[in-house]
RNA sequence: UCCUCCUUAGCUCAGUUGGUUAGAGCAUCUGACUGUUAAUCAGAGGGUCGCAAGUUCAAGUCUUGCAGGGGGAGCCA
């Protein structure tokens, strides 16, 4: 088949341009074969839809095996080459179809494709090949995560993944933000956002070893102990003391030994930090941000939202639309727990003020409470990090949380400590060396600014705009702990 | 890491108080069919019941251990 530029699926199925004839290539997704014809699915990945292929065998023998034949109907071989040449042509194959675009004559597709040629680029024994027309399990593909974007429900989470990274990018650059690569390794252990990876060339069957038995560093490949980023913040406030605007968009990794549907062990954050910028400040970019990111959806990816909506979670598109013209409610940690201690309800875990909130208390908050998103603030200083603001009331920090319904804390910020003597204090009372943390505290003790930021989880956005419910479908090669395959 | 549930055909699942040869739908294979669309119709093949041990005349079924997975909790984004 000569090389000629290909149409995408997504295009086709929008188009009016009948009769002219084009190249379509893809992955089958089904084919019906008739005693003359047959039906293929074809999808390329452009769209959640599939493109109805319309192959006649004697229209593709004539012109694949015998283009001086005059006959318009197949002898017996002529019959049996066609019909062994399209065999095949199974669920998962690859194929090139040339054709020309015909409205289409059948129910349930507005246009389909008259096949003249068909070219097969890999075939896909369906003995072994582990996906069927029918639908699976979530769980069951998660076992083959190398295929599963070849289905409908990953294409569309996939589709919305890049969407929304783009739109992402497409905010923060048209207001005002720059995009700062804060390291991935890192020689700080002081981000005290949880157990960190060990990065090191050290021969695992013969360390250098100090006198006390501890590994010997020095002889490393960067001289010190060295980990994954567990959170860009700390080198996005450099950046903001400078650039006044940035985010952080990167993988981000954590050692825990999480198992839920929320935890990931290398996941994708987004953490922007904003110089002169209060905790109110943090609050309406927040709101704003993610009112945007889902309305970004709403209006570019209606086929998956749609499909979605209609396979996973009927509430989808509303609960997005809810969201978006909502006004998140705003409230204190004080004021929440008196909420909680006046409702009524029996918790597992008592309500008192100084400990953190439970997952049951914010649940009954967002879902029942007040039935939409909820940004808490000022939280209790012993509960929170190091670097928060604290308030003059000398008990609480300006910490915010952002929860959302059913994934819960979604955003995590505060509006940050600029004050040289406050952070100092805070990092001796939390026995922090100030060894480790010299660089930042010279933000403060050069120029230092009141300024704000906070975290998004890429991914509980991405389970949130998609409904789906287990966080390692919203991610291609979900890392948790006992798996990394693929 | 804790609590709890699950593991039977390629997939989704049924399998009674322990009792002959372990079933269904879909998928696959063979055939039929002039417009199908989760096509339909007829037929066929397909099983170490997660692994290991134990109780019993007899275990898919009961017990214990291990592995993997789901849900909930904690940690957090």
């Amino acid at each position: 088949m000569e090389h000629r530029r290909r149409s995408k699926i997504a295009d086709l199925l929008k188009s009016k341009d009948f009769g002219i004839e084009l190249l379509v290539k893809g992955w089958v997704r089904t084919k019906r074969e008739k005693k003359n014809f047959a039906f293929i699915e074809l999808n390329d990945g452009s769209t959640v839809k599939s493109i109805q292929i319309f192959a006649d065998y004697f229209v593709l023998e004539k012109n694949l095996f015998s283009q001086n034949t005059l006959d318009n109907s197949l002898d017996p071989e002529s019959y049996n080459t066609i019909i062994n040449y399209l065999k095949p042509v199974t669920t998962g194959s690859c194929i090139a179809v040339k054709g020309i675009l015909v409205e289409s004559v059948g129910q349930g597709q507005s246009v389909e494709i008259r096949a003249n040629h068909i070219e097969i680029y890999g075939t896909a024994d369906p003995e072994s090949y582990p996906l069927q027309k029918k639908g699976h399990g979530l769980e069951f593909l998660r076992e083959i995560a190398h295929l599963r974007p070849r289905t409908n429900t990953f294409g569309a989470v996939l589709r919305i993944r890049h969407a929304m990274a783009f739109a992402i990018h497409k905010y923060f650059n048209d207001n005002g933000f720059y995009y700062i690569h804060t390291p991935i390794i890192t020689g700080s252990d002081a981000e005290g956002a949880g157990a960190m990876f060990r990065v090191t060339t050290l021969d695992d069957r013969n360390p250098p070893l100090l006198p006390d038995g501890h590994l010997d560093y020095t002889q490393d490949f960067f001289g010190k102990e060295t980990k994954l980023t567990v959170s860009g913040q700390l080198e996005a406030e450099l950046g903001a003391m400078a650039l006044s605007l940035v985010y952080t968009f990167g993988p981000t990794f954590r050692a825990e030994n999480s198992n839920t549907p929320r935890h990931l062990a290398e996941f994708w954050m987004i953490e922007p930090e904003m110089a002169f910028y209060d905790i109110n400040d943090n609050m309406d970019l927040a709101e704003d941000f993610v009112k945007y990111l889902m309305q970004y959806a709403l209006d570019h990816c209606p086929d998956d939202l749609e499909f979605l909506n209609k396979m996973y979670d009927n509430e989808l598109i509303d609960r997005l639309k809810g969201v978006v013209s909502s006004r998140f409610k705003r409230l204190t940690y004080t004021q929440a727990i008196e909420i909680l201690q006046a409702s009524g309800q029996t918790f597992e875990f008592p309500v008192d003020w100084g400990a953190d909130l439970q997952a049951e208390h914010e649940r009954y908050l967002v879902e029942k409470h007040f039935g939409k998103p909820v940004i808490l603030t000022d939280y209790p200083r012993d509960i929170k990090a190091f670097y928060m603001k604290q308030n003059p009331d000398g008990k609480t920090v300006r910490g915010m949380d952002v929860l959302f319904p059913k994934i819960g804390e979604i955003i995590g910020g505060s509006q940050r400590e600029e004050n040289l003597d406050a952070l100092r204090n805070r990092i001796h009372e939390m026995n922090i060396p100030e060894k480790d943390v010299w660089w930042y505290l010279d933000t403060r003790k050069f120029g230092t600014a009141p300024h704000a930021g906070f975290g998004l989880g890429f991914e509980r956005l991405i389970l949130f705009v998609t409904g789906m419910a287990n966080i390692r479908d919203v991610i291609p090669f979900p890392r948790t702990p006992k798996n990394a395959e693929f």
